[in-house]
DNA sequence: ACTATATTCAACCATATGGTTGAGTGATGA
DNA sequence: TCATCACTCAACCATATGGTTGAATATAGT
């Protein structure tokens, strides 16, 4: 559990990796197309998808020769929970937020 | 901006910087008093606090010869924030959210 | 003045991180 | 079949991280 929020925490404390993550947010991608916007080599690209993989941030399918990357948001829920520990975030009130996330987003 | 994620999302990857975080929540303490229940020099832990200033989620306070160090949970949100981007997490809702959170937490 | 307390500094160590290059594997398609 | 494409592996490098110890600094109390 809190080796879980190390990775993750761990894997979104580089810009490369959210600025991947960002791009996956929009849709699924093969690792080459990952690369092509970074001025970095596809090996280093392929080193930080495998710990956002380790952090459960994507996950990778290979289909033939091609991987695809796939966000997986809901592990970003583990690192947002502890958050909600601090400041105005009450973790009591979780039900409740997401009650009122159903009603003003419908189709999210 | 990206930096600051950076120092935070990097603070908070370590088990032993999140729990002084939480011991934080509780009271202020002088750095003797939060390396008390770790396994840990005290040296250690005034480089976990360090760490933990430089990203803004704690404010050090020297009186004399006693140093508080005091939670700043609003260091969080820009975290936080960016996080809502993804999943049911929508950032466009954020002022939606922050009225919800006034009405549901009236004094907290 | 002296001693104890609170904290930091400096030097060091082992390991992790983020990057490189060059070679290797395996699927695709002409 | 054979070249190409998508990706990984292995080895290496520089620097960062998380920890240690022993000495240093500075305030507080008697």
């Amino acid at each position: 559990m809190t080796q879980n929020l190390d990775l993750v925490f761990a894997a979104l404390a580089d810009p490369t990796r959210r600025a991947i993550l960002s791009m996956l947010l929009e849709d699924d991608m093969a690792v080459t197309d990952v690369a092509e916007p970074f001025d970095m080599s596809l090996t280093a690209i392929s080193k930080h998808l495998n710990i956002l993989s380790r952090a459960g941030l994507i996950s990778q399918d290979r289909r033939g020769r091609v991987k695809w990357c796939k966000l997986e948001p809901d592990a970003l829920k583990v690192a947002s929970v502890w958050m909600q520990g601090f400041g105005q975030f009450e973790p009591v009130h979780l039900d409740a937020f997401e009650r009122f996330l159903k009603a003003e987003l419908p189709d999210a």
